[in-house]
DNA sequence: TGACTATAGTACGACATCGCACTAACTAAT
DNA sequence: ATTAGTTAGTGCGATGTCGTACTATAGTCA
């Protein structure tokens, strides 16, 4: 039963992705929308890694990321005031302009969607999703040792052995 | 709403497959067990492009997937006799023994989910998750064009534009 | 102040994913 | 049989993801 949960989840996830990243300008990903999305709908000048445990993704990867972001003029990084270690990261114009376009642009997507399969079903979901989401955070970082630890990073993956 | 539903989805996408990696020996990943386990679920003796339309991935993805699997010795390509162009894909018995092995592994921490989430609340969403899944993939062929056309594969994603 | 530890970010390498282009083989129409 | 179009699989290059290791800055404690 949970591999058919998790793998519906992993199809469902790949086909999202896709259907999103058809609809963006080219060489921009899902990652640099839901970054973007992200400081928009809480706020901006976060810090990167308070982005990266917000997406539990790896501090390389948001790094990664966010570079690509401000490649294309998308966000600013500046130092953090309050912390020398760390930068903040604002989103420039052009970067609004992004992500609206990007929701402009899958209003059809969702109209259709919400067409074909019954909105009130999925919302439905919803919270079963969010609960084994919190579940399965927690859960890494009960196993992976300690308390709270950090902020999620190089946590709980699992370790190359030496090369022999 | 939908994007908050994408969101989870492909957060739950990244830990659970985390979870199932940390548990997998050195170098195998999701996507190797999970051919793994549909191989011995259905059947195997498919073809690499039967099992990239059932995983909705690329076959180029699928070809690199099971080139991995051929060499730990998991799976056996052999030629398939009806169709020159192709090939059939065979478990081995180290193939099966890694799959229920990984299945074994799997078992406390599905004990722990279980304790954890209400599993009849994670069985209740499947259909939705599943209904979304269908309507998916079939949107991604509408707007790709015309009918069934091929396998999946190569389509629907956007092209590189030429290099400048 | 100095020493030790913890944290933020990054450089780098390994590898997964996927689009493009190509070959070989099948199919259809004549 | 010939030819054109389609399909299965792969080589290759680009890029996303992530672990390791490193630097710089903070914080803590004496």
């Amino acid at each position: 039963m949970f591999f058919r949960l998790f793998n519906e989840i992993g199809i469902v996830e790949q086909l999202s992705r896709a259907l999103l990243e058809a609809r963006l300008p080219h060489g921009l990903t899902r990652p640099h929308f839901t970054v973007c999305n992200h400081l928009i709908r809480v706020k901006d000048g976060q810090t990167p890694l308070d982005l990266a445990r917000a997406f539990q993704v790896p501090k390389t990867t948001m790094t990664h990321t966010l570079s690509g972001l401000e490649k294309h003029g998308l966000v600013e990084l500046r130092p953090n005031p309050e912390d020398g270690r760390s930068k903040r990261v604002w989103l420039t114009p052009a970067g609004r302009a992004f992500r609206d376009k990007a929701i402009a642009d899958l209003g059809p997507v969702f109209d259709d969607l919400a067409g074909g399969v019954d909105p009130g079903r999925l919302q439905a979901i919803l919270p079963a999703l969010e609960e084994l989401r919190v579940f399965l955070d927690a859960y890494r970082s009960a196993k992976t040792g300690g308390p709270p630890r950090f902020g999620l990073a190089q946590v709980g993956r699992k370790r190359d052995p030496p090369r022999t």
